[in-house]
DNA sequence: GTTTGTAATTGAACGCTGTTTAGGGTTGCT
DNA sequence: AGCAACCCTAAACAGCGTTCAATTACAAAC
């Protein structure tokens, strides 16, 4: 088959970008492969380089609009919420929740794996840094107690362990977290860290 | 070229064990491939398929082969050390140690992808239950101040948090975790949430 | 209305995976 | 010497990302 001209440049760029993030929300990342995102598309393979310079790159831009929007989810709840205790209660309901609600969303940029060697985006790094500065600014002010040098370390811990038991937790890795959701262990580590204690929910 | 008969099955099976955790030391699980497993001991990658069921059975070997040799090291440390708080700390020393001198070993059982959809075998789940199970006694004896119910899940959400702070700082997956190595992270989860200090290293 | 040119899309190919298997070639027994 | 048994390889398959010559349909020109 020769020419067609169904769609534009962009608007194919667009639908195989919409093809792949269903795929992604469906089957997770392992489903994402180039015939698969073509396919659901009406064309082939071959098609999705002229808009794509390779696969990584449409991937990561699914990972893009994946942070984008639990960055907005996130900041969002952490702007309703009243006390400081509320808001950092807030910002990890609302992350856990879009980790339990869409695991494979969220896994997505974690489990990605970049066939070429190829850095990770800048895109990438930026958003999971503006959600990582904003777990920052909400945990600062529960932080009076500790010794100022500790503070920056025991935010960029306390977050990297959220994130990674939520990964273990979703990804099935130990067994010993499977009883246990996402938010129950953020919200353990947290609390026992600043020595705090979360409200329960009230409906389960 | 036909029969050649160089080795027995069982030498096969070793050699290439061998070859494979070569491999995993020195390229990670990235290059463990068959065809370059079955190079490394001078035969062709079908012959690995008479010694083993498929390439993952083998590489679950070097898995197991990593996860007993951790468990061996870990809990030699913790008998050598004295007081429960020495032992706490013997036990990460031990494990971060491990994971940052072969991280690639260290993390082969966490990102190994098994191609087919099997479940991780018995023996890996085992040994990864052993070293927490081991964590977990040695966590106990500080614990003495909580709730019991509290206890198990305490215990599980830190060894989460713990190998997840790992798998993140290793692969360099969170920004903020760059400038910290894995026992520094590790030794404030559990600091801050037994609220104990840990003894500052002499040497560096 | 026919021709010509251009550009969109495909299909086949490449080099990589893991995996299977027919058959070639050596060995050892009779 | 003949023969059976067996080890191992080479080639093939399917599926992966990726590239590109070839094909085809449309648009413009005449």
């Amino acid at each position: 088959m020769g020419r067609r001209y169904d769609h534009s440049r962009p608007e194919i760029k667009d639908m195989a970008f919409v093809a792949a993030r269903r795929i992604a929300e469906l089957e997770g990342y392992r489903g994402m492969t180039a015939r698969a995102i073509a396919e659901r598309i009406g064309y082939t393979a071959g098609t999705l380089y002229l808009a794509y310079d390779n696969l990584d790159e449409l991937i990561d831009q699914v990972s893009i609009d994946v942070l984008t929007r639990l960055h907005n989810v996130v900041s969002a709840e952490v702007n309703k919420a009243g006390s400081d205790q509320g808001k950092l209660r807030a910002l990890i309901r609302a992350h856990c929740d879009f980790a339990e609600n869409r695991p494979n969303q969220w896994l997505l940029p974690w489990l990605h794996n970049r066939k070429r060697t190829t850095p990770i985006p800048r895109e990438i790094e930026d958003l999971n840094d503006r959600i990582y500065r904003l777990f920052q600014k909400t945990l600062r002010p529960l932080l009076k107690k500790h010794r100022r040098d500790q503070i920056e370390m025991l935010s960029a811990t306390l977050w990297g362990a959220i994130c990674g038991t939520t990964i273990l937790t979703l990804e099935q890795g130990l067994e010993p977290l499977q009883p246990h959701k996402p938010h129950e262990l953020a919200e353990m580590l947290v609390s026992q860290s600043l020595d705090i204690v979360f409200d329960q929910d009230v409906a389960t």
